[in-house]
DNA sequence: TATGTTTTGTGATTTGTTTCACATTAACAC
DNA sequence: GTGTTAATGTGAAACAAATCACAAAACATA
């Protein structure tokens, strides 16, 4: 098989997603000013590495006088291209995408899943009112929303078919619940997220601690 | 607040569950012997990686034959305390739990819930077959079981105090996909998923790919 | 306007992780 | 047996990330 090299993404920018869901508590508490360490202690990091994620990303704050909550925060969304929501589809309406699909966090965080698919015409029917269509029509959907992100919920099997098919319409970033580490091209950023692996972690972690 | 230090998860073994998965695979095919680059080629990483992170856990092959899948496959389950399963419960039965506590690919890793917990009565009649939980059973529930492992999906408002309470009743170690950072003591190990923060961070990744 | 204090911003340093390079070993051919 | 080849296993080197330490800035106060 050809070698694909997967992007990845930058591990500071993960902290500040962490750091604006912290924001986004003090801002609704009605702290106006923060500080590296207030963000630091909420996400378990020094203040250093606060500053030093910020300077990266070409955020500064005000020397002895901390941050502003709100122009920090619309710092970040404007960052996280937040200005305008993000339109997202779903492929797989089983468990987990039904209930991804439900999951209110979401659209509070700006990600709108415009669209569900999946082969079961049943569950196309069953619930007509709320967008699932036939992988039939995903060309015509990713066009009409200008989609350009995609969350994988199909079973394993076919994940890497599903993806490239994906991949082929035009979507270049992709966040996979199926238990495959899927292959894409360079220019396509790919989050793998396995849910057993998540847990098993967990589970094994617990039981090195006990031998020690 | 006092500053309790997460226990965090080994790169190397979340590495390890990656070539578990691909090689469950690999052994359902029929294939009995696999390579260093093999895996890695798989999991996308190098070679070296891939022995260095057996080396790490003392998993050694046969120079020049590679390593027998049934003999890795085994090697890594005892690492994961697979031989016997994973007792763990649910807390909070959501969209999310909901979805989870029917997650097919659990309990074929050895991931088993065995009780799922929700403060609303009707969770618990609706579902009077598929062992929906009051909290107020908890305890009771965690001592018969021995369960060490908790899964945490109850909304972010009550998440550090269901957190606290796992704690208090000897949970041991923590998948929290409620959208806060937990804090617990150093014996307690904490994975923090954060759904939202996945797949914005794809989102991300791609509207900056664009502008370069 | 000068002085002390607080907090940022970032080069320098340390710590951690991945890759390289090669000695070591096992399998196989002859 | 003996030589050749294909793999592992692992110190050393390169690279990346986190922390330290302190200069620069902003504010308060006199």
């Amino acid at each position: 098989m050809k070698q694909i090299t997967k992007h990845n993404i930058r591990n500071s920018l993960r902290r500040i997603f962490l750091y604006h869901g912290l924001l986004v508590r003090l801002n609704t508490m009605g702290v106006t000013r923060v500080f590296s360490y207030t963000l630091a202690e909420g996400a378990g990091v020094t203040p250093e590495q606060v500053r030093k994620d910020f300077s990266e990303y070409r955020i500064r704050g005000n020397r002895r006088g901390g941050y502003l909550t709100v122009t920090l925060l619309s710092e970040m969304e404007t960052l996280f291209n937040r200005d305008r929501i993000s339109n997202v589809i779903l492929v797989g309406m089983g468990n987990l995408g039904q209930a991804l699909s439900k999951y209110g966090q979401f659209i509070q965080r700006g990600i709108n899943i415009v669209a569900s698919f999946d082969i079961d015409p049943y569950k196309q029917k069953a619930r007509a009112d709320s967008n699932v269509y036939p992988p039939g029509r995903l060309q015509e959907i990713i066009e009409r929303f200008r989609v350009t992100i995609a969350i994988i919920t199909v079973p394993d099997i076919s994940a890497q078919e599903v993806c490239n098919d994906l991949v082929n319409m035009g979507i270049r970033g992709i966040v996979n619940f199926s238990p495959v580490l899927l292959k894409v091209p360079v220019y396509v950023v790919v989050n793998n997220v396995n849910l057993s692996d998540e847990i098993e972690s967990v589970v094994m972690s617990v039981s090195r601690m006990k031998e020690e």
